[in-house]
RNA sequence: GGCCCGUUCGUCUAGGGGUUAGGACAGGAGAUUUUCAUUCUUCAAACAGGGGUUCGAUUCCCCUACGGGCUACCA
């Protein structure tokens, strides 16, 4: 590999969309070619195109974008080694599986569906390898003037490989060291299907190698493959080319058994996608920075060791490393990529964030006209946001008064003692010069003490009146930065509200 | 069933022949903030089991158990 530029291929299938783990297999990916000063190459995988989603394309690419990840080369920016869709590639499989044909390593099969279909009903174990080739139709078993007549009569039909005899293949995985397989095990696996379409196992090889694809990352449910990959590699004399491998460890369900799936989003109410998609919420709908998203997402099987958790795109390029990423799978936990991202926006600059948080309020109905104001109120709230919808609810009555008011806090313990006291504390303010967060505050205090009142009987209540509810920052800081008549108003209008 | 991969607190993990087995999330308690958060302090919490190897194994090897993946003309 040193003498060989770092190519890396991500090939996503456009079939069920772009989930958790195929990102955080596109970031190792990228993290990896970055590092090495190699190519991020976007092949599409839709070799199945009855299962294709319209559109999907463009999705795989939105989320790359939306994370950061800018593929060197793609279906939309091809380099030399175009196209980048395996339905467009289509007529260049075929002479290979018919190279293996020739050449004695792949067979044509004639069976149907439905023969097959009731061979592994019938017969334990069964599978289209060694044992049973013999007694199935294909143009190992049947006679050489009859296959003739099938090919001609275009009778439909595969090309499998043969999978040899007692060998052992294997390979150095980049994670998992030494991997290696019994061929007896292996079964002789479709490479070109009847419609003439690649399946995966003939198409990423002959990609791979067309492309010259140097290092390649994929999920571990892929492993089980790999002998027949190892197989075509050699079978096409392409052995000194192979890319190097690296099978990452699955995602898991957060509860109960088994790898991520699109449905566990649903029942456990997060998100599985990047973006939205399928008319589920995406993590960026529901308020993630995409920053805070790729650190949760690299750190999901992978730590440089430091106890550092928290990593820009450019510092994981930097770190990153192979033999630091976990053999085991993990769990989903949703709780941590909260705190990520609450992490992220706390670390944020009020400024980077202010065109996300604009758009959150904008759509609850929320004009904002002011982005001077808007950064001063960020400030003021971002600590105690978590996901940028948070915002909604913390910067609302900045620009709204409140639509309606914790009244149980407030209410039973009301009298006319507090009424008399905001009543003065108007015409205070009506002639306060100064109308800043310690003057107001100050004010505020001496009419306390000369009605001995208590910090407990006026402040929360006074915050309701602003607010609406028990939160928020500084209650004279919101004051302040709600001005005179607008402070004055809202104890007004809460005055009426508490004593009806 | 067969094959492949894996196994440290509830979760993500660090560590690696001799450690009080460390951190983070979540949880408990407390301090600060007369709101809610933030912040800080603090508590509880783990080497799957059995055999080896060794003076000594959580660490290395084997077995078992458990978990996961694959077993399609899907990827």
């Amino acid at each position: 590999m040193s003498d060989k530029k770092v190519r890396v291929r991500f090939a996503p299938s456009p079939t069920g969309g772009l989930h958790l783990g195929g990102v955080r297999t596109a970031l190792f990916n990228y993290l990896f070619a970055k590092q090495n000063n190699g190519d991020f190459v976007l092949r599409i995988e839709d070799t199945d195109q009855s299962r294709y989603v319209e559109g999907a394309e463009q999705y795989i690419i939105d989320c790359l974008n939306w994370c950061g990840i800018t593929p060197d080369e793609s279906p939309v920016d091809p380099g030399q080694y175009a196209p980048y869709r395996q339905s467009e590639r289509k007529s260049l499989y075929r002479q290979y599986a018919e190279q293996l044909v020739m050449q004695g390593h792949a067979y044509y099969a004639f069976d149907t569906a439905e023969e097959l279909e009731k061979n592994r009903k019938e017969i334990p174990n069964f599978q289209y390898g060694q044992v049973y080739r013999d007694g199935l139709r294909n143009s190992l078993s049947l006679p050489q003037h009859e296959v003739d007549q099938l090919l001609a009569n275009h009778t439909p039909h595969v090309i499998r490989i043969k999978v040899p005899a007692d060998q052992t293949v294997g390979f150095t995985d980049m994670i998992r060291g030494r991997v290696s397989f019994e061929t007896n095990q292996v079964d002789d696996k479709v490479l070109l299907k009847a419609d003439g379409m690649p399946t995966y196992h003939l198409a990423v090889v002959v990609d791979d190698y067309l492309m010259k694809i140097s290092h390649a990352f994929r999920g571990e449910e892929w492993l089980p493959s790999a002998p027949v990959h190892l197989l075509l590699w050699e079978y096409l004399g392409w052995k000194a080319e192979m890319p190097q491998w690296a099978h990452l460890p699955l995602i898991l369900k957060p509860d109960g058994h088994g790898k991520l799936s699109k449905r566990d989003g649903a029942r456990l109410g997060f998100p599985v996608f990047a973006l939205d998609w399928e008319g589920s919420q995406g993590f960026n709908g529901m308020g993630f920075l995409p920053e805070a998203f790729i650190n949760f997402l690299a750190m999901l099987g992978w730590n440089d060791g430091s106890g550092h958790e928290i990593f820009t795109l450019t510092e994981l390029v930097d770190k990153f490393s192979i033999d630091r990423i976990n053999k085991a799978g993990a769990r989903f936990d949703f709780e941590k990529a909260k705190w990520f991202n609450a992490e992220w926006i706390k670390k944020a600059k009020a400024e980077s964030l202010k065109a996300k948080v604009k758009e959150v309020l904008t759509d609850k109905g929320i004009d904002v006209k002011d982005d001077a104001y808007l950064i001063t109120v960020i400030d003021l709230i971002k600590d105690r946001c978590t996901l940028l919808t948070d915002f909604y609810q913390q910067a609302s009555y900045f620009f709204q008064i409140p639509a309606e008011y914790d009244l149980n806090a407030v209410k039973p313990k009301w009298s006319d003692e507090k009424t008399a006291f905001f009543n003065e504390f108007i015409s205070i303010l009506n002639k306060q010069e100064d109308f800043t967060s310690a003057n107001i505050e100050a004010e505020f205090k001496l009419l306390m003490e000369q009605k001995s009142l208590k910090p407990g009987d006026v402040m929360l209540p006074f915050r309701i009146m602003l607010v609406g509810g028990k939160f928020g920052p500084h209650v004279f800081d919101i004051a302040t930065l709600l001005g005179r008549d607008e402070t004055i108003n809202r104890i007004e209008q809460a005055l009426a509200a508490f004593t009806v």
